[in-house]
DNA sequence: TAATAAAGTTAGGCATACCTAACTTATTAA
DNA sequence: TTAATAAGTTAGGTATGCCTAACTTTATTA
């Protein structure tokens, strides 16, 4: 398996599994989210056709088979552990995990994977509060929603984040918002969807977009 | 630097600075060291030079410019830094290493390398007892000696290895010498040159290329 | 010192994973 | 329902890093 592959396996997971909408991924999403042209898309996935990884019609949609799916929820499980490993033991911050987890992901000894589970203590989420699938691939469902989504008075925990960019984790950090923040919603102000929250009992008040983009769940 | 670069400067740091013998490489010792053809070699050694990561003439020997060496020694860093967190922290044995430190050592992120460094308490030697190489890339210098170059009576600690295949270093763990272990040169048997050795109160006899696989410092 | 062997180089090829440009199919809007 | 636009494909090309085969230079030794 190349680092290529992976990365498309990984990506194709990422469209077919993890976003709203069709569970299915098309050529021009997988070029746009890989930084590549169309057309090396479609080599590629021809490459992977052949090896069993995907299915495709021409002109069609694209579907992970059962084997491209285990190889990416691999990765992914790769990706997390190491994305822990890097916040809790080298103590990087929210937004620093990330691009380096992009490398880590790709080393193959199944030994590691193991013992780096162990030496975490077999942590069950990342942290950005992304599940870390299990040694069978299995990633548990959590009710978590998103805070945009709360109603007015709800009592709530920040567990997650939809974007990871680091400029956002910087700016919610600023703001004190951290995973396991308990957070009151105080109000939601009609002119413009800005809400206003209680959180380490001061009241603060966040953009529409920056409740769309943080996961809570309910107290 | 590509993988295949990195993997290029460190056989050629290994060649000139880590052998006896003559401080220089050749295209035929890289090609044999790298496992490849020395075609091959000739094609990167073009880029390399051109890059000013080395110095060769045609027909001639070849060397690492001072940039060349900054770049393989940090290699060397991370390889050694790896491979202590692998054993120190994730309990892997003397044998299993080396490999998965080298698919580590290629990870681009100098944080995570200050990081690491930090979490391993500063280690200066790594599980074979190899020195790793601080920040500036200076490399302390020991004093070890091979067993098969004492004399009888002497008083010495393992320190390394410099057989690192999983085989020899499997080998010995089973005889139960460890870094660290202390062992006296009871005899040397003048017929074939095997060690009569005391290590842990028993005496054990070792063949003359196992004591020349082990490094030691006399007590 | 001349013949032979060993080491190094050059030329031409191949697979991977990208690219552009031209073309085909599918979708949408007039 | 056809024209325009968007999406997908094909053909041919490039850089990387390997290869074999043929050739040249250097080293060995008879």
């Amino acid at each position: 398996m190349s680092l290529a592959e992976e990365n498309y396996l990984k990506a194709l997971h990422h469209l077919i599994f993890e976003t709203e909408g069709p569970n299915e991924a098309r050529t021009s999403e997988l070029a746009s989210l890989l930084k590549i042209r169309p057309a090396s898309v479609n080599d590629m996935l021809k490459k992977m056709k052949e090896k069993g990884l995907i299915v495709n019609e021409k002109y069609g949609k694209i579907k992970l088979t059962k084997s491209g799916k285990m190889i990416a929820v691999n990765i992914i499980r790769k990706h997390r552990l190491w994305e822990t490993f890097l916040y809790e033991k080298l103590d990087f911050t929210w937004g620093e995990v990330h691009d380096v987890a992009e490398q880590l992901e790709h080393i193959k000894s199944s030994k590691l994977v193991m013992k780096l589970d162990k030496f975490l203590s077999y942590p069950r989420f990342d942290p950005h509060g992304d599940p870390i699938p299990n040694e069978n691939g299995e990633i548990v469902k959590t009710n978590r929603v998103l805070l945009s989504s709360i109603e007015k008075g709800s009592f709530c925990r920040v567990v997650g984040v939809k974007d990871i960019s680091s400029e956002f984790l910087k700016y919610i950090d600023d703001l004190n918002i951290r995973i396991n923040s308990e957070i009151i919603l105080e109000d939601i102000q009609e002119f413009d969807n800005t809400r206003l929250i209680s959180i380490n009992v001061k009241k603060i008040r966040i953009s529409k977009e920056v409740s769309e983009s943080i996961y809570v769940v309910f107290l």
